[in-house]
DNA sequence: GAGCACTGC
C-alpha cells in the first residue's frame, strides 16, 4: 500500500475522532423502532372496534344481502353446480363437526371441492344464523396465485365482487374490504400477521389448505398453532390436505377427527415403461463406456446410484417379464435410472401423436437441459417437426414463454400442442385441454448437507404422491392417459411423500422468525415439529445468525437482529439493505435485495442464450460483479419506462418485464420498512441516500457487509484463477455468472449469496471485492498467532502487511464497529455528521486499491 | 470449461 494513503487515513481518522468527541453534546435522539409494520393493512377486522349493537346490525345486513343475491338467476345456477361437487354431501357433518370440535381434519382428493366449499360453507351458515359480523374466516393457500383465484371464484359463486364479503391478500396486494368476512392470504402473510398479533384475536376460523406439501410455512405454522389453541379456546382450525396421510395431522394435534371426501375427476389410465416398450417398440441402447463425453462417465461411475434404481438392477428382468417381448426385456436390461433417455420420449409423444386421440401432451422432464434437448430431437423429428401440425412448448420457471396465453389456449384444429414442462406443470400452473401425460418420473430436488453446509439440486425420483399429482393433469376435462417412463417396480418403490421442506433446507430465516415471534429457544421450539429437522442444521442456523451479528452468545436477538427481523427477507439479504441505507448505496441494496429475496429477472431463451449471457455482460461492464449488474439493468428499465419503452428494452436485454415489476413493488416495501425502523428519513429525499449509488467500490463494500460470510477465495493458478470456501474447498463459478469465464479478476476475493451443488459446487452469483472491503465490511480480526498478520473466519482467511498497515485497519475497523453499532441502536443517527472522519477514512481506503494482485 | 427445480413474506 502506497505510504501516501497511509498517512492520508491516519490523519482523517485521527481527525474523525475528534469530530466524534465534539459531536457528542449533541447527537440526534432516537425515535425508538417500530417493528413489524405490514402498512396497517393487515386483518384487523372493524367490528373489533366496534360495539355489539353495531355488529348485530351489520350481521342483519349481511343475510340480508346473502339473501337477495342467493335469489338471482345467476347464483343459482351457480348453487346447482356446487351441489354436484362431492363436499356437498358432507356438507352438514362437516358444518356439525366445526361446530364440535377446535381441530378438524379433512382429506380431500382434487376435484372434490374442499378449497372453494368448505370455507364457504362455513360463511353461509355464520351469515344466515346471524352470525356474520363476528365471523373473520381465514384460508391460507401456499401459493399467490391460488390465494387470488380461489377468493374469486368464491365470490362469482356468490354472486359478488371481489373484495366484498371475500377478499385476498398476497405480498404487495390485497382486495379487501371492512365486510370482508373471509379471506384468503398466503401463508406467509399469516405468519408475518402474527408478529403484531400472536393471538390472532381477529379471527373466528382458520383455515391451512394444502398441508400435504409440507412447505416450510405450512410446517411452522402448524407448530405456532398446536400452541396457540389453548390460548383460543373459541378459535376453530381446520385443516385441509389433499391426500390421505390426515393421520399425521390428526395424531400432531390431540387425535382430532378426520373427514374425508372423494374426489371427482375424470379416470386416467396409466402405462409403465415396460408397457411403452410394448407399445413403441423403442429399443434402449446400453450407455458405452467407451463413447461419448469421458467426463460425463467419470461422474456417473463417482456418483452412487440411488437406492431406488439399485433395486430395480437387482431385478431378474427375464423372469420378472417373462410376458414381455424379447426386445422389451433387452431394453429394461439396458435402460439406466439414472440417465433419461431422451429417444424414448420422443418415441412416447410420437406414439401418443400416431395412434391416440386429439388433446395436449404434457411432458414432465427435470430442467432446461432436458427441455432445451428434447425440443431440438423434435424439431428434427420427422412427424413431430411439421410446425403445423404440432406446438411444442417449452415450460420453464426461467425461459421467457412462462407468461405466454399459448402454453394456455387450444390450439387450432388439427393441431396438437405439445407442452415440455418441469415440475412447474405439477401443481403452480394448469393447463386444461391436456389429455396425455409423458412422465420421466423425476424432478430436481434440494436438498440440504448439514455437515457441509451445502445445499445441493439434484435430480431425483418423485414421490408416489408428486407421481399421482402429475397423472391427474391428464384428467381435468375428459379422461386421459398417463405414459410413465419408469417400470412399475420403481413407482412401487417410490417414497410415498417428499421430505418436508423444513428438513431440505437451511433454517437461519425460520430460526430467526422463530426468536422474532419469541417463540422460546430455537431448538426446543423446532423439535416440537411435525418432523423436526436435524439438530446440526439448526446449530448451523444460529451459528450462522450469530457470525453476522443478528444473535448474541446467549442466542438472543442482538439490535441489529431485531430490525432484520422487519425485513422480510433472509437475514443475510436484510443486513444488506441496512448497509445501503447506512452508506448511502440505497438504490443498488433495493434492487439487489428484490432480486435475491425474489428470483433474477434475466430469463434464459432456447435459442438465443449466447446473446441473452452478452446482455447480462454488458450490464455488468468490467464490474466483474453479477450484483452491480442487476442493479444496472434495472436502472436501465427504470430509464426505458421513463421513456415508455420498457416492453422493448426488456425484449432486447432478455429481461422478464413480470420479475421487474414484482422488484419495483417489493423495493418500495423494503423502503417503507427501512422508514418505519428509522433508517430512512423519507422526508429528506431518497437522494439524500444514494450519494454513493454508483460507486462500485461502495457497492461492492455493502454487498461484502451483507453477503459475509459468504466469502470465495480466488487463488491464482497460472493464467488462471481457482476460487475456494471455508466450507467445501474448491468451487465453481456458475456458468450463467457474469464472471464466469474470466481468467484473471483484479481483486483477490468475492462474496455471493448463494452456493450450490449440481453437477459440481457452484457458486451462483458473485461480486470480486478487494481485501479492504472484506477487512473493513467482514468478520471480526484477530490478530494472527505469530503477530504478523490478521486472521478472519477462524484463520481460513489470512491478511498480511506491514504493522503500522495493520495497526491502521485496526484502528478504523474498531472505529466504524462503533460507528455502526451506535447507528444500528439510533437508526435515525446521521454517520457523515457522527462519524464524519470514520467515513472518509473508509471511502478513501476502499478507493485506494489499485494493486494488482 | 459449460449450465440455469419450485414456492413465499
Amino acid at each position: 500500500m502506497p505510504t501516501d494513503i497511509e498517512r492520508r487515513v491516519g490523519n482523517l481518522l485521527n481527525s474523525s475522532q475528534k469530530a466524534a468527541a465534539g459531536n457528542e453534546s449533541d447527537a440526534t435522539s432516537s425515535q425508538g423502532g417500530k417493528h413489524g409494520s405490514l402498512g396497517g393493512k393487515m386483518v384487523k377486522p372493524a367490528s373489533m372496534l366496534e360495539t355489539d349493537a353495531a355488529k348485530e346490525k351489520q350481521s342483519i345486513e349481511l343475510k340480508q344481502k346473502q339473501d337477495k343475491l342467493k335469489a338471482s338467476s345467476s347464483v343459482k345456477e351457480m348453487q346447482s353446480f356446487r351441489e354436484k361437487l362431492p363436499a356437498f354431501k358432507m356438507r352438514t357433518e362437516f358444518l356439525k363437526a366445526v361446530e364440535e370440535n377446535q381441530v378438524l381434519v379433512i382429506s380431500g382428493e382434487t376435484g372434490c371441492g374442499k378449497t372453494t366449499q368448505l370455507p364457504q360453507y362455513i360463511l353461509e351458515e355464520g351469515i344466515s344464523s346471524l352470525r356474520g359480523a363476528h365471523y373473520n374466516i381465514v384460508c391460507t393457500q401456499p401459493r399467490r396465485i391460488s390465494a387470488i383465484s380461489v377468493a374469486a371464484r368464491i365470490a362469482s359463486e356468490r354472486g359478488e365482487s371481489l373484495g366484498e364479503t371475500v377478499g385476498y391478500q398476497i405480498r404487495l396486494e390485497a382486495l379487501r374490504s371492512a365486510q370482508t368476512r373471509l379471506l384468503f392470504c398466503t401463508t406467509g402473510v399469516l405468519l408475518r400477521q402474527l408478529v403484531q398479533d400472536p393471538d390472532l384475536t381477529g379471527v373466528s376460523h382458520l383455515v391451512v389448505d394444502e398441508i400435504h406439501e409440507r412447505g416450510m410455512n405450512e410446517d411452522f405454522l402448524l407448530i405456532i398453532l398446536r400452541d396457540l389453541l389453548p390460548r383460543r379456546p373459541n378459535m376453530r382450525l381446520i385443516l385441509m390436505s389433499a391426500t390421505i396421510n390426515a393421520d399425521l395431522f390428526s395424531k400432531y394435534f390431540r387425535n382430532a377427527p378426520t373427514i374425508h371426501i372423494p374426489g371427482l375427476t375424470f379416470p386416467v389410465s396409466e402405462f409403465y415403461l415396460e408397457d411403452v416398450l410394448e407399445k413403441t417398440h423403442y429399443e434402449i441402447q446400453e450407455l458405452d463406456s467407451f463413447q461419448g463425453n469421458s467426463r460425463q462417465r467419470r461422474r456417473e461411475q463417482y456418483s452412487k446410484k440411488d437406492p431406488i434404481t439399485e433395486l430395480f438392477e437387482e431385478v431378474d428382468i427375464g423372469s420378472q417379464y417373462k410376458n414381455y417381448s424379447a426386445s422389451t426385456r433387452l431394453s429394461l436390461e439396458a435402460w439406466s435410472g439414472s440417465q433419461l433417455d431422451l429417444g424414448l420420449v420422443e418415441a412416447a409423444i410420437e406414439y401418443i401423436c400416431r395412434h391416440e386421440r386429439e388433446g395436449a401432451v404434457l411432458v414432465f422432464l427435470t430442467g432446461w437441459d432436458e427441455i432445451s434437448k428434447l425440443l431440438e430431437q423434435i424439431k428434427g423429428n420427422k412427424l413431430l417437426g411439421d410446425q403445423s401440425k404440432f406446438l411444442v412448448l417449452p415450460l420453464h420457471g426461467s425461459m421467457p414463454t412462462i407468461n405466454q396465453r399459448e402454453i394456455f389456449d387450444r390450439p387450432p384444429p388439427n393441431k396438437r400442442k405439445i407442452v415440455l414442462a418441469t415440475n412447474i406443470a405439477e401443481s403452480s400452473i394448469t393447463i386444461d385441454d391436456v389429455v396425455y401425460v409423458v412422465d420421466c418420473g423425476k424432478a430436481k430436488e434440494t436438498s440440504y448437507d448439514a455437515l457441509n453446509k451445502l445445499a445441493c439440486l439434484l435430480p431425483s425420483w418423485v414421490s408416489k404422491a408428486s407421481a399421482h399429482q402429475r397423472r391427474g393433469r391428464a384428467g381435468r376435462l375428459q379422461p386421459g392417459v398417463c405414459y410413465r417412463l419408469y417400470p412399475k417396480i420403481i413407482h412401487d418403490s417410490m417414497l410415498q411423500y417428499q421430505l418436508p421442506e423444513i428438513l431440505r433446507t437451511p433454517l437461519q430465516e425460520l430460526c430467526l422468525h422463530i426468536k422474532s415471534l419469541q417463540l422460546g429457544a430455537v431448538g426446543s421450539f423446532l423439535s416440537k415439529a411435525l418432523q423436526p429437522p436435524d439438530p446440526l442444521a439448526v446449530e448451523n442456523a444460529i451459528e450462522l445468525l450469530k457470525t453476522i451479528g443478528a444473535l448474541d452468545d446467549k442466542e438472543e436477538l442482538t439490535p441489529l437482529g431485531r430490525h432484520l427481523c422487519t425485513l422480510p427477507v433472509d437475514p443475510n439479504i436484510g443486513k444488506l439493505l441496512l448497509m445501503g441505507c447506512v452508506f448511502q448505496c440505497l438504490s443498488p441494496a433495493l434492487t439487489i435485495a428484490a432480486a435475491l429475496a425474489h428470483r433474477d429477472p434475466f430469463v434464459l431463451p432456447i435459442d438465443r442464450k449466447r446473446e441473452a449471457d452478452a446482455a447480462k455482460r454488458s450490464f455488468a461492464g468490467d464490474s466483474c460483479s453479477d450484483h452491480i449488474a442487476l442493479a444496472k439493468a434495472f436502472e436501465g428499465y427504470k430509464e426505458a419506462k421513463c421513456n415508455r419503452n420498457e416492453r422493448a428494452f426488456c425484449w432486447e436485454y432478455f429481461l422478464s418485464p413480470v420479475t421487474l415489476r414484482m422488484m419495483e413493488d417489493m423495493r418500495d416495501q423494503f423502503l417503507n420498512l427501512l422508514s418505519d425502523i428509522g433508517f430512512v428519513d423519507k422526508s429528506r429525499g431518497v437522494s439524500a441516500y444514494n450519494q454513493y449509488s454508483h460507486d462500485m467500490e461502495m457497492v461492492s463494500a455493502i454487498l461484502c457487509a451483507g453477503l459475509y460470510p459468504n466469502v470465495v477465495q480466488c487463488k491464482r493458478r497460472g493464467k488462471r484463477t481457482a476460487f475456494f470456501t471455508k466450507e467445501v474447498g474448491k468451487v465453481d463459478i456458475h456458468p450463467a455468472s457474469v464472471n464466469a469465464g474470466v481468467h484473471l479478476f483484479p481483486l483477490p476475493y468475492m462474496v455471493y449469496s448463494e452456493r450450490v451443488k449440481t453437477t459440481s459446487i457452484y457458486v451462483r452469483d458473485s461480486t470480486n471485492i478487494s481485501d479492504y472491503a472484506l477487512l473493513l465490511f467482514g468478520g471480526n480480526l484477530v490478530a494472527s498467532k505469530n503477530g504478523e498478520g490478521i486472521e478472519m473466519l477462524r484463520g481460513y482467511l489470512h491478511f498480511s502487511a506491514s504493522k503500522s498497515v495493520l495497526d491502521l485497519i485496526q484502528k478504523l475497523r474498531g472505529e466504524l464497529d462503533k460507528l455502526l453499532s451506535k447507528k444500528i441502536e439510533e437508526p435515525c443517527l446521521d454517520i457523515n455528521v457522527e462519524g464524519k472522519g470514520v467515513v472518509s477514512a473508509v471511502v478513501e481506503l476502499l478507493h485506494s486499491y489499485n494493486v494488482r494482485y
